[in-house]
Order: C-alpha cells, then sequence, then structure tokens
DNA sequence: TTCCTTAATAGGAATTATTCTTATCTGGGG
DNA sequence: CCCCAGATAAGAATAATTCCTATTAAGGAA
C-alpha cells in the first residue's frame, strides 16, 4: 500500500464523483473493483483484482471485474499499464527507437529521436534494479481510426 | 515494407551469423519467423507472422512460431513492443508518471521525473496522428529477480 | 417512499492466446 | 556418412478474455 488511509478516502470519493458525474452508476462492485487497485500500487492485472474483491465481495464474477476495468479505462478513470492489446506484439528493428501506439486499432509506429535515446533517468529507479533499456511510447489514436469512427481493435496490421 | 531489398538481405545474413555465433540452429523455420518480421514495419503479433509464415512454410505449427519469437526474444536478436507479459495490468495512478518494468518478473515501479513528463516528441509523430500522452518505459530486472537466479515470472505481485 | 427504466451483474459457455506434451525430424559437428 | 541434442509438428491443455442470457438494482420521477 502506497497512499495513504486519508488519500486513499479523496480517491475513492473522487471517483464515485467522477462516477456519477460521467453518467456510471456508482455500484458496490464498481467501488470495490477501484478501491482494489487503488490502494496498491502494484499495477495488478484482471485476475488479482478479481481475487482482492472477492474476499470483500462474495460472488462477484470474472466478467464484471474485466468490463469494469474495461468501462473505468474508457472513461479515463484508470489507466492500462504497458500492455495495450490482449496479444504481445514483436519487433525486429533493434535499433534505438520509439514507439506511437494507437489505441483505438493498436497500430505501432516508429520514430526516432535522438534527445529522446538518452533520456535523463532517475537515480531513485536504479534502485528498483538493473536498467536494460528505456523508451519513450506515445499514445493516442492514429489517422483511419480518427476518420472511420469508433471501430472494433483489429489484429496488427498487415 | 519500410525496409529496402538490400537492407533486408544485409539483416538475414546478419541474423544467420548471429545465430551461429549464439548456438542456435540455422532452420528453415527460424530463417523465415524472422524474415517474417523483418520485412514488415508493423509490429506484428504471433498470429500475423504465423499467416504469413504459413504462406511460404506449409505445415508450420503455431508453437514453433511462439517458441522461435520467444527464444529470439532472449537472445537479444527481436524485441517486444509495448506489452511485456500476457495479461493487461492496470494502474490507477492517473498523475503523470513512468514505470520501471521487470522483464523476469513483471513487477511494475512507478517513477516520477518533471524533466521526462514534459518531453519533446519530434513533430513527425503528430503524422501519425493525436498524440494523448507519453511516458517513458524503462526495462530491466529488479533487484530480487536478480539475485533469486532465472525464476518463473509470476502474476502481478500481491 | 415506491415505481420504473435500463445499466449493470452473475454464472457459465465460448472464444482467443499461449503453452505443454510427445513422437519425430534434422542441422551441423566429427 | 552418422549421430544426437536441439527443433519441429500436431494437437491437447491451460490461461486470458469475451460473450450470452436471465436477473438485479441504481437512481430519476412521481
Ligand atoms: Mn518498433
Ligand atoms: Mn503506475
Ligand atoms: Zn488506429
Ligand atoms: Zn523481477
Amino acid at each position: 500500500m502506497a497512499v495513504s488511509k486519508s488519500e486513499l478516502q479523496r480517491r475513492i470519493q473522487a471517483f464515485s464523483d467522477a462516477c456519477s458525474r460521467k453518467g456510471l452508476r456508482v455500484t458496490h462492485q464498481r467501488m470495490e473493483v477501484f478501491w482494489a487497485l487503488a490502494v496498491s500500487d502494484a499495477h495488478p492485472d484482471a485476475e488479482s483484482v478479481y481475487q482482492r474483491v472477492r474476499s470483500r465481495v462474495t460472488g462477484i464474477s470474472r466478467d464484471t471485474v474485466y468490463r469494469t476495468l474495461a468501462t473505468l479505462e474508457s472513461k479515463g478513470l484508470i489507466r492500462k499499464a504497458a500492455a495495450l492489446g490482449g496479444s504481445a506484439r514483436y519487433d525486429a528493428n533493434m535499433a534505438n527507437h520509439h514507439h506511437f501506439v494507437c489505441t483505438a486499432c493498436g497500430l505501432i509506429k516508429d520514430f526516432s529521436s535522438k534527445v529522446l535515446d538518452d533520456l535523463p533517468i532517475p537515480k531513485t529507479v536504479e534502485s528498483f534494479g538493473r536498467i536494460d533499456a528505456s523508451q519513450v511510447q506515445v499514445r493516442g489514436v492514429c489517422v483511419s481510426c480518427a476518420k472511420r469512427k469508433p471501430k472494433k481493435r483489429r489484429r496488427s496490421p498487415k
């Protein structure tokens, strides 16, 4: 647990308000899912959230946890870390470069930048472990997704 | 296809050499999997690579594609983009921050940096689409993974 | 407070992604 | 040419996620 009790209280209240404001019903399950996420800094996956919530809300279904996490992310109330899609994406380009990722279709575009290649990583990070590499990830919506309205996420293009 | 014919040739030759050097057998399937990845800049997932290779090597199995991609990544001959683990990881911390990711166990640690919060994203990226956010991802091996040798990847801690 | 509409949920099946198992094959050193 | 550890094929098994349908309940209206 990284956040203080009072800060947690504040975030949960703010979350409840945000739900109301955005037209999302403030359900018991929804609050518990958010709590499970906000109480920790471990960036849990859906299954971990499910297990944690289940100890407080008997009978909650996995589907509710998955659905709630997806809903909250789409409303900008929580974020996905690192993994943006369900399947791993590979890259044969080992040269130092960075990525633009479309959050709508999963498109990944490369870009280069001398400046970004040598980022000033804070010394505190070194205490976490050995650093192998660092790169910038830019998230957004690609031009083709921007025009053709919503659409489903597709498999990696081509 | 973003790379020139000659550059592709060069990379494939280099790959073949690298395999030999690292004690990996230069198999037909392995070469085709690498080719499928190197010929494109679409950062394909395993299924896409499988489909592409299958049109040239009838009878190749999905397992070979998955296994080969994993092997090549472990040898540093290709990279995984964005998604580091099999399951999505969530974050309730919407404040601007960055991540250290352990490639051995999936641990994700937050860190902050005023400098990194406002990186100079090249103008070329704007042509890809609308930019919503950008953050730095540092990859490495966490301290606990560094001591207790290899070990299996575990579910998100806690 | 009670009623009503419909978003949200539970439970489980279905689907998708990835890994495992086992028999068989083959690259490349000798 | 021979050998055999490393690789592969095929498909079962497992893990992750989504879908389906009947039922529940949040919250606005009366
Ligand atoms: Mn790339
Ligand atoms: Mn975080
Ligand atoms: Zn897109
Ligand atoms: Zn680790």
